[in-house]
RNA sequence: GCGGAUGUGGCGGAACGGUAGACGCACUAGACUUAGGAUCUAGCGCCGCAAGGCGUAAGAGUUCAAAUCUCUUCAUCCGCACCA
């Protein structure tokens, strides 16, 4: 045995133990009566290192599985790789490796990294998206869309990414109209593109997040924002031309205050409603609205811009003859694309109308104006009040939401058969298709005769060639091999050719949970048993940026494969963790713009009175915190902090520094001192087996480390089990230590007890210190598999207990009472106090209040 | 603008409505050392010699008692944002 520790020597061996063991495998199926539960983090693409995010999520994860594990449960925490994407593709035109190539040596090095983090997963269910096993399974899924109606092809003004040369999911871009990946401003084009039906499942993707109580509030309202659920009325209004132009709106109470209508510049009516005046004006306006991209039409102040068609259409409800206009802040994506304008109560049509000098007709009396005057706004009106002008709604009061006047104006239009009620959603179907060669191939044949041919099921897998050339210019490389593009109709055996889009690697993230409750199946997607039994997901960590997209997606899967009967459960992650950020010391300039003001470490100069300064300039820097990302050059590399540290101290680290959601600071002190916790463990242990302690015989102190002992277990099993407090937990592994270490009782069994329930506990944070540790006590088989300790409530009990004396509220003083004693003999005592005496002298109490075991204040 | 969250020592962070600052880092003093960035002992919210007073973003309220509950304000972070 080691007089000292050293990580490096022992953390090989054990991992190498276990895996003889075969520690990690979980039984297909749990032992009958014993509980399951589903540890997961979210797969890692394999860009080919981890960083310290990834270290995060993984060691949060695997302290709560294996913690499971040694309660009993049986515990799926399993591992994978999501390994469709563009970096494999740059990274073939960079190096000239071939996307799978290079992906599957990625996958390697990470794996072993993964092992060498002591992560406690099951190898044997390892999925991997870009293998054909998995993806064989993907598009599977995909033709039961297909027959269920859910996959379709359609002509739509769609997000194109001009450097990565392939259309984006509205979910891809940001708020600026940027792509996720590649940052760029992303253009409309109009293509012929896949789609899921996502739609079809919105109001239940949104009922059910009242069900996902265990997940943080802010996820749920984010996914709640994005589905953006309203409420309302559809109203036909009629052009001068005779066609029906169809409008969605929230206040339909307010239809009678309706003085014109706003048409999406891309509406398919506004080509027939130019009259031969405004033609021009119009196209005009078309191409400019085309030509703005996302961030300029909406980063542009508000000004309002549009252009009159020259045509009117009737008012439904009161044959008004209105003006019909277009502009683009009215959507084509949004309800029906047009709406009807009441710039009375809507500040976007007042402020359209004062620009163009159109009629403002007030239909709601605010409360404090007088009946029967001008009302003269200077804005809309959105308040509440009463209906005025309006026909058969007159005098009714407009409450919040849907109040009075619109569940009226609902019935009156329903009656009148003038339009209905109408829940619009923001969510939009999912875009799919990717003009990109690495990634899972669209499983559909394009024949000449029959259309749109899906491949038959025991055609699948429609193997991704391996041997392409990349050449980074757009248009698939699959289109430039004849012999896998073209292939006989399944259907009529005429010559057709397949589909060369491939699906977004969302899609292959939106069902990995599923595969790895029976990831080597090779003759079905899982076994009902298996699936039914694992799902769902008891616990998911990963990062916030996935609280839209991935999770999103994976609720849609899951409620169509409930749909399909392949599944039991609605909804497939109870429990989500959404872990922090990793943060790293960075420097900042803070005289510097954007991206140079990031100074990393590496080139900061530091002057005599060793001051960080501007390499270039000499500007003094700003020190901080901030999240480790290339660009700052305050990244920590894994790598080192494993060869310096070891596994176990930068888990204990990463675990004690701060709670699992919040963002953690990279502080190399700090992970000096979980080294030395360590340390002080490993040599209270060794002095022990060494026999360098003696007992020196103190009986007393035996109640109070078997007190000390139990304490621990209550406190560590507690913080864990009450919203993983991993900090707390390990604060308290700390106090052990250090009763442990003050402990008279050294070389007494109880003493060993206290080491052994220690490196027990530790045991889930730091595996490999405490295998080590278990086996130098003499304990036989893996100290993971030792049960999950449990504590004696007697253990827990004591004779006396110091109270405090507070005066009208305020701590006067404290005092030994024995425990539980009577409220009347606590008083007593209490008024015994120096403090006490002090302030009761010459007063009368008004009032005694006995917190049992806790304190005593007296009123005056 | 709408929505969500967070404000506690020098720092990270603890506190079922009941002794604010657990645990750790940093720091200070001492011991042991050839040395120490090792280890051990002690101290460590602020003011004060002390007694004592003041302290959980600010202000009010509820309560015998508030970091914790309620209201108002401020600050910071995050998400959404012309969604009809």
């Amino acid at each position: 045995m080691e007089a000292r520790y050293n990580p490096a020597a022992i953390e090989p061996k054990w991992q190498q133990y276990w895996q003889q063991l075969a520690l990690d495998r979980t039984p297909e199926l749990p032992a009958p009566g014993q509980r399951k539960f589903y540890a997961l983090s979210m797969f890692p693409y394999p860009s080919g290192n981890l960083h310290m995010g990834h270290v995060r999520n993984y060691t949060i994860t695997d302290v709560i599985a294996r913690v499971k594990r040694m309660q009993g449960y049986a515990v799926l925490h399993p591992m994978g790789f999501d390994a469709f994407g563009l970096p494999a593709e740059n990274a073939a035109l960079d190096k000239g490796i071939p996307p799978a190539q290079w992906t599957y040596q990625n996958i390697a090095q990470m794996e072993d990294q993964l092992r060498r983090l002591g992560l406690a997963y099951d190898w044997e269910r390892k999925v991997v998206t870009c293998h054909p096993d998995y993806y064989r399974w993907t598009q599977w899924i995909f033709l039961k869309l297909w027959e269920a109606g859910l996959a379709y092809q359609k002509e739509a003004a769609v997000n194109w990414d001009p450097v990565d040369q392939t259309v984006l999911a509205n979910e891809q871009v940001d708020s600026e109209g940027r792509s996720w990946r590649s940052k760029a401003l992303v253009e409309k084009r109009m293509l012929k593109q896949w789609f899921l039906k996502i739609t079809h499942y919105a109001e239940e993707l949104l009922q059910d997040l009242e069900q996902l109580r265990g997940w943080p509030e802010r996820v749920r309202v984010m996914q709640e924002n994005w589905i953006g659920r309203s409420t309302g009325a559809e109203v036909t209004f009629t052009t001068e031309q005779g066609d029906p132009l169809l409008v969605f709106t929230t206040r339909p109470d307010t239809l009678w205050g309706v003085t014109f209508m706003v048409l999406a510049p891309e509406h398919p009516l506004v080509e027939k409603l130019a009259t031969p005046e405004q033609a021009a004006a119009v196209k005009d306006y078309q191409q400019a609205a085309a030509r703005r991209s996302e961030i300029d039409r909406t980063a542009e102040d508000r000004e309002k811009t549009g252009v009159w068609t020259g045509s009117y259409a009737i008012n439904p409800v009161n044959g008004a003859k209105i003006p019909i206009w277009i502009a683009d802040y009215v959507l084509m994506g949004y309800g029906t694309g047009a709406i009807m304008a009441v710039p009375a109560h809507d500040q976007r049509d007042f402020e359209f109308a004062r620009t163009f000098g159109l009629p403002i007709q007030v239909v709601v009396q605010p409360p404090d104006t007088p009946p029967n005057t001008d009302i003269d706004l200077t804005a809309a009106w959105t308040g509440g009040g009463v209906m005025i002008n309006s026909g058969p709604l007159n005098g009714i009061p407009v409450g919040k939401g849907e109040g009075e006047s619109v569940a009226q104006a609902i019935a009156y239009l329903e009656a009148q058969g003038l339009g209905r009620r109408q829940v619009t959603y923001r969510l939009r179907d999912w875009l799919i298709s990717r003009q990109r060669y690495w990634g899972c191939p669209i499983p559909m044949i394009h024949c000449p005769q029959c259309g749109l041919v899906p491949v038959p099921e025991s055609d699948l897998p429609v193997l991704l060639p391996e041997t392409v050339q990349i050449t980074g210019r757009g248009g698939s490389p699959l289109a430039q091999l004849p012999e896998w593009l073209q292939v006989p109709c399944p259907r009529c055996g005429a010559p057709a050719r397949r589909e060369t889009d491939t699906m977004d690697t969302f899609i292959d993230s939106s069902w990995y949970f599923l595969r790895f409750t029976d990831a080597q199946n090779q003759t079905a997607i899982f076994d009902p048993e298996k699936v039914n039994t694992w799902m769902p997901v008891d616990q998911y960590v990963g990062g916030i940026e996935h609280a839209i997209l991935h999770l999103l997606y994976s609720r849609f899967f899951t409620k169509f494969l409930r749909d399909q009967g392949l599944l039991t459960c609605d909804e497939p992650f109870l429990r989500l963790l959404t872990q922090g950020m990793v943060q790293g010391l960075t420097y900042v300039n803070p005289n510097r713009q954007d991206k140079d003001r990031w100074i990393p470490a590496a080139r900061v100069r530091w002057d005599e009175q060793n001051q960080p300064r501007d390499p270039e300039t000499g500007e003094l820097l700003q020190v901080m915190y901030a999240t480790m990302s290339k660009s700052k050059g305050n990244g920590v590399d894994p790598e080192d902090v494993l060869r310096h540290y070891g596994a176990d101290t930068a888990r204990m680290f990463i675990l004690f520094k701060a709670p699992p959601e919040k963002d953690l600071e990279w502080d190399e002190a700090d992970v000096e001192g979980q080294y030395r916790f360590l340390q002080r463990v490993w040599r209270l242990v060794f002095e022990e087996v060494h026999g360098e302690n003696l007992p020196s015989g103190d009986p007393g102190a035996g109640k109070e480390l078997r007190r000390a002992i139990h304490t621990a277990i209550r406190a560590v099993s507690e913080d864990i089990e009450e919203g993983y407090q991993f900090n707390t937990a390990i604060a308290e592994l700390m106090k052990l230590s250090n009763a442990l270490s003050d402990s008279p009782l050294k070389g007494s069994p109880l003493y060993r007890e206290g080491l052994e329930t220690l490196v027990v506990l530790l045991a889930p944070f730091a595996p490999h210190i405490s295998e080590e540790l278990w086996h130098a006590l003499g304990k036989g088989d893996s100290v993971h598999r030792a049960p999950w300790p449990r504590w004696d409530p007697e253990a827990l009990l004591v004779d006396t207990v110091t109270m405090v004396v507070q005066i009208n509220g305020k701590l006067r003083d404290q005092f030994q009472a024995p425990a539980n004693a009577d409220a009347a003999t606590v008083q007593q005592l209490a008024q015994q106090t120096e403090g006490a005496k002090r302030y009761l002298e010459n007063r009368s109490i008004k009032k005694v209040i006995v917190v049992p075991n806790k304190l005593v204040n007296f009123v005056l």
